[in-house]
DNA sequence: TATGAATGAGGCTTCATTCAT
DNA sequence: AATGAATGAAGCCTCATTCAT
């Protein structure tokens, strides 16, 4: 009868008993697209243990309640994202080459990552309450800046970047336009129709948007192409 | 708060007798500011007629259900907004100097409205179905490109914006900085802390921002100050 | 304005102002329809007063409340049905033709008159409780006892039927068979096909139970066809 | 009343614990006697949560909602009246015989079981349609002809029935007689006394209609008695 | 570690009816 | 005679959570 089910426990197999970790990994993997897809009230407990290969209890168990999973659902969601960049390799290049490279970066990582996005916006429906209370997501976030830090500073030294640059506000502006684009593009196509978002268009977008954002920190003497 | 609802009924007496548009404006009053506040699903009829002069039964008379509530509050938000656009005279400027100004009205207005960010925060979360759905909102927006549009032409005319602008990729630009402001201001200052959204910070930023949009359409001869 | 809008003030004209007794008969058509269709709890108000070219009020008016409502479309209904049956002229026949006829009669004149069957069996479902308050109704069926009585003690007279044939007993039959063809049509069908109530079917099912029933009271020296 | 559902916990105990076939039976009991007493719309989830020894919840819990709970209420209440019919055993008997049998008994068993006959009625009223879903209520009553079609054929090759008999015209007869006396007592009996309800005229009418089905089969060639 | 059964509090909605004009 | 506005009571259903095994 039970002989030798266990074999392929990792991922997706019928049943895995006695592999407590892959069972918090499942659980959390569906706790984030519910959560991202109908936010922290819309989400039903039920909905998301009837995606999971475990029951009800197993989501008590491990997280105490749905505030407990949401905001554990929160930081997986944040230190994946965070981990993606992480593999961003900026130290070789120039001030100026970095910052564009950085920009088409996270254009393209929030376009890949639309449930992360949602977490962030669901977040920000509710004050933000759960992010400030986690001192993971607050550190995850203070490496990004130092990268940020670490550019403005060479560039500054090079005499490439104005001095007046601010890393926190160059964030914020990149942050900024990467974000909306996928934060608001459903509101924003429903609106003025979906052209914006077909890959042409996002491919303008993108050079524009790094145009912008290195155009304002650089120190002008020449016109922008 | 409810002071535009008077028109009749004496001001905050207990109940008010027969004054239909009174009613319904007292019902969106408060759902705006209860949705922006808990979003569609978060947000509870009781509390929404908690704070209102009627009965929870009106809700039902006048708006069918929830769903029909919060379309409406949606659409009063959004008109409310709009509105205060309209005030805006931007014909007499010359095209650069009317772009300044649109982009700054923007930035100030969206930070004047937080409720009304915060619904289209929560439309997004919905997928925009709502807006979707809503020829009134979907008229109001195509006012909102018109004005850019003209300014746009008026400024390729002149010879002081470069020929490519697109009015509606310029408007996502404008609304990208000035949205993000409000609509991430929570997680923002979770995470890097408040100075950002302080008065002087504020200012800064708003004047970058300018700075940043209007760079962007310029025909660039000389660099921006 | 209001110039010669009451001209055609009879039925189904656009609006009829001070026609008492058209608003009642307008309420009371739609209100059989509506209960029969739906049943006395399953009825509703607001959707009587929609079909009806008057207000809500009226119904309270005129009728006091929906069982008030409800006890008169009862009676009004039972009355269109009787009425339908005094047309019928059963005294210059012999006692066996006579009852063929009813049996026929009452066979069709039920198939014609469903939302009536329906008022009936919706009655029943309510312990007919309110024919039970009708003296006009319990007055009606008097009416139709008095008729086979008739036609009984000729055939008695005659030596056609038996001896023992009790009118009460005989309508019993003959509403039976009648009734039920109309009243488990749905049930029926739904269970055995609905080949049963096809025009053809019918007819063989009508002169069955015509056979049925003469042959049940008619002193037997011979046999059926 | 719940006699049939104490397996697990004491009898009448005020509460059982973990016994989900008690609960339902115990629910599905109620059910059947409140639908069948006010019908689909007019039956109350409070009032029958009020007469069993569960919570409300337990009724969502296992039959969804109001409807799902009368569809299966109404399933268990065909159930149970075509289990009764399977005890008899007519095999043994003459044709003639038989059929006798067969209609005594139907119109003593839809006596006997009033609350089926109402679940029935108000089937009706709504035209079937929580029949027509059920595969399950529709396989109950193919075997219910198939009895019919049995004794048919033999009595057709035995020559004691008419060639045309059909064994669903003749169950439609006995089931319009058998279910009319009941279905139709509150307002027959309001209409023209109670008397025909007596055991004693019960008995009598039970012969004619005995007397009358068994008339329409057999092949005439002397007179009933 | 795991499961299906059970629950109380509270959510949304509907209904017949009455009121003010 | 007539209307649209207003209402309280009650209806159905959902939710996160806990219990018994």
């Amino acid at each position: 009868m039970n002989r030798t089910t266990a074999k392929v426990a990792g991922k997706h197999s019928q049943s895995w008993k006695q592999d407590p970790e892959g069972v918090r990994r499942d659980i959390l993997d569906v706790a984030i697209s519910e959560f991202a897809a109908r936010g922290l009230s819309g989400a039903r407990i039920d909905d998301i243990v009837a995606r999971t290969r475990t029951s009800k209890r197993m989501i008590y168990y491990y997280f105490g309640d749905k505030d407990g999973l949401y905001a554990r659902a929160l930081e997986v969601a944040y230190s994946k994202v965070r981990r993606g960049e992480e593999e961003l390799d900026l130290d070789g290049l120039p001030p100026l080459k970095a910052l564009e490279k950085l920009v088409g970066f996270t254009f393209d990582h929030h376009r890949a990552n639309p449930d992360f996005i949602r977490m962030v916006m669901i977040e920000n429906i509710h004050n933000a309450d759960f992010i400030r209370k986690s001192d993971m997501i607050r550190g995850l976030n203070v490496a990004a800046i130092d990268t940020l830090r670490n550019i403005c500073s060479r560039g500054a030294k090079d005499g490439d970047f104005r001095a007046d640059t601010d890393p926190v506000r160059l964030h914020w502006q990149i942050s900024a336009l990467s974000f909306f684009n996928v934060s608001n593009q459903p509101s924003f196509s429903a609106l003025f129709g979906p052209d914006l978002f077909t890959d042409t268009q996002q491919k303008i977008l993108r050079d524009e948007i790094i145009r912008l954002v290195v155009g304002s920190v650089r120190v002008s003497t020449e016109p922008t192409t």
